[in-house]
RNA sequence: GUGGGUGUAGCUCAGUUGGCAGAGCGCUAGGUUGUGGUCCUGGAUGUCGAGGGUUCGAGCCCCUUCACUCACCCCA
């Protein structure tokens, strides 16, 4: 037996990465006012295909659907950006304050061939804004996860930064980019050829090099903005630039669900190959009321919590494993059941204590104290017990001190709790 | 979905023209009748990814399949 394609254990050795991002992440997130939520890992499929849309691959061809027993379509969410939208206007949460901020953590499953840096089951970092239309919010998403980033101490990134408009001004830009495109439709791929008529805006994502060739001199979204969103994309330029946010204008930048609009990004690492985006985000002002809110401003963005996971790896950033603070070596019946008691009550007061109980030799387990990186020993034998005198060896110095048994727990307590 | 690479001990990997299944690390016991890390000596551990075929004989050759991996694609 072993896990299915794509999906994977993450192993107690290899955890204190995870916990440590979780920890950074939960603390950043409780200082800028954000709230966690827990949503299902399982929705109705219409979610996702409304609001990722259709003609995604995501929806296309990604998503883990299938009918439960009463037939109803279901779909392990690819994202959480659409059942948190869900949730908000499920709980009427516009009702009780205009502006509500939410974070996540938690699995995604998207069937995609499994690579570095991506899983059928993959974690993602989530945080959501709604209710604020000023581009003062898209940059602060944009600088807490530089800030993240920083804390944990990733270097080599890069954040790129587009704006995509919005419902005023995208239909002229699209007008531009298919004159542009109609003369040259025969150098353009199979896949372009189709997101002609199902969504244009992707073509310039294409990274086809004879695309990429043809879209060189295409008009960029950027040039077709309206005063609106020209105005909301300048705010949050020079805003990153006062924090001294590093970014990088990039009009290819479109991003894969079409609920975007406005600003988008993508922060991308050069250390995992094919697998660039560590993190990325978008305004969607028009989701909320698509799926059936009122109209609401909306913006957000996921980290890729196996890639961020990944890259600290590679830059050596995985904390130090803790050490034991008391390993009890007990010779005989007698000392071991006395030694289980004084163990347990040291666990209770927060001491790392562990005890062997396989009547193992004494050389052996020291060994097994060495091996638990164990900052003390305490040896008790037959001998200790009727002399009143159980030793405490320092396994860094070597010093041995005795100890009589009445005070022994106390007396370990308050070396420990120094 | 398409293409390349790789599957041998818990881990990292050797394995010659087809001829007894190997090393290092780790694990374990001892050297030291009750004191770790270093050192020395011994021991255990294999569905050679799986299934089939060729052969007197297959880790090695052939077919099928699965997994991992990298790239395309897509995304986080």
């Amino acid at each position: 037996m072993q896990t299915i394609r794509g999906f994977r254990d993450i192993l107690p050795e290899n955890i204190a990465l995870w916990q440590k991002v979780e920890k950074e992440a939960t603390r950043l997130f409780d200082a800028f006012g954000f709230k966690e939520i827990r949503i299902p890992v399982l929705e109705k499929t219409q979610l996702f295909s409304r609001s990722i849309g259709e003609a995604t691959d995501i929806v296309e061809k990604e998503m883990y659907t299938f009918a439960d027993r009463k037939g109803d379509k279901l779909t392990l969410r690819p994202e959480a950006t659409a059942s948190i939208v869900r949730s908000y206007i499920q709980h009427k949460m516009y009702a009780t304050d205009p502006i509500r901020k939410f974070f996540m953590m938690g699995p995604m499953f998207r069937r995609e061939r499994p690579q570095k840096g991506r899983y059928r089951q993959f974690y993602q970092i989530d945080a959501e804004v709604f209710g604020v239309e000023s581009a003062y919010i898209d940059s602060q998403l944009i600088f807490i996860l530089t800030e993240l980033f920083k804390r944990l101490g990733l270097t080599g990134l890069s954040a790129h930064v587009n704006s995509l408009g919005c419902p005023d001004c995208r239909p002229s830009f699209q007008r531009a980019l298919l004159d542009f495109i109609a003369s040259k439709k025969d150098r353009l791929c199979d896949n372009c050829l189709r997101r002609i008529d199902k969504n244009p805006l992707r073509i310039l994502d294409c990274k086809v090099t004879s695309c990429k060739d043809v879209l060189q001199d295409a008009p960029a979204t950027l040039d077709h903005l309206c005063n609106h969103c020209e105005d909301h994309f300048a705010t949050v330029k020079t805003t990153l630039e006062t924090q001294g946010v590093d970014f990088i204008v990039d009009k290819s930048l479109v991003r894969g669900l079409d609920y975007y609009t406005r600003t988008a990004w993508e922060i991308q690492t050069t250390t995992l190959g094919a697998q660039s985006a560590v993190a990325g985000g978008g305004r969607y002002d028009g989701l909320v009321k698509e799926l059936g809110g009122p109209q609401t401003p909306g913006i957000g963005f996921a980290i890729g919590f196996d890639r961020l996971v990944e890259v600290m790896e590679q830059l050596d950033k995985a904390p130090q494993a803790t050490a034991l603070d008391l390993f009890l070596i007990c010779l005989g019946d007698m000392a071991t059941e006395k030694g289980y008691h004084w163990s347990c009550a040291l666990n209770q007061n927060g001491i790392r204590t562990e005890m062997d109980f396989r009547g193992k030799s004494m050389k052996a387990l020291m060994k097994r104290a060495n091996k638990l990186n164990a900052h003390y020993v305490l040896i008790a034998g037959e001998d200790e017990l009727i002399q009143n005198a159980i030793i405490l060896r320092d396994m860094n110095t070597k010093e041995q001190v005795s100890l009589p048994v009445e005070t022994l727990v106390p007396e370990l307590i308050k070396i420990f709790k120094k």
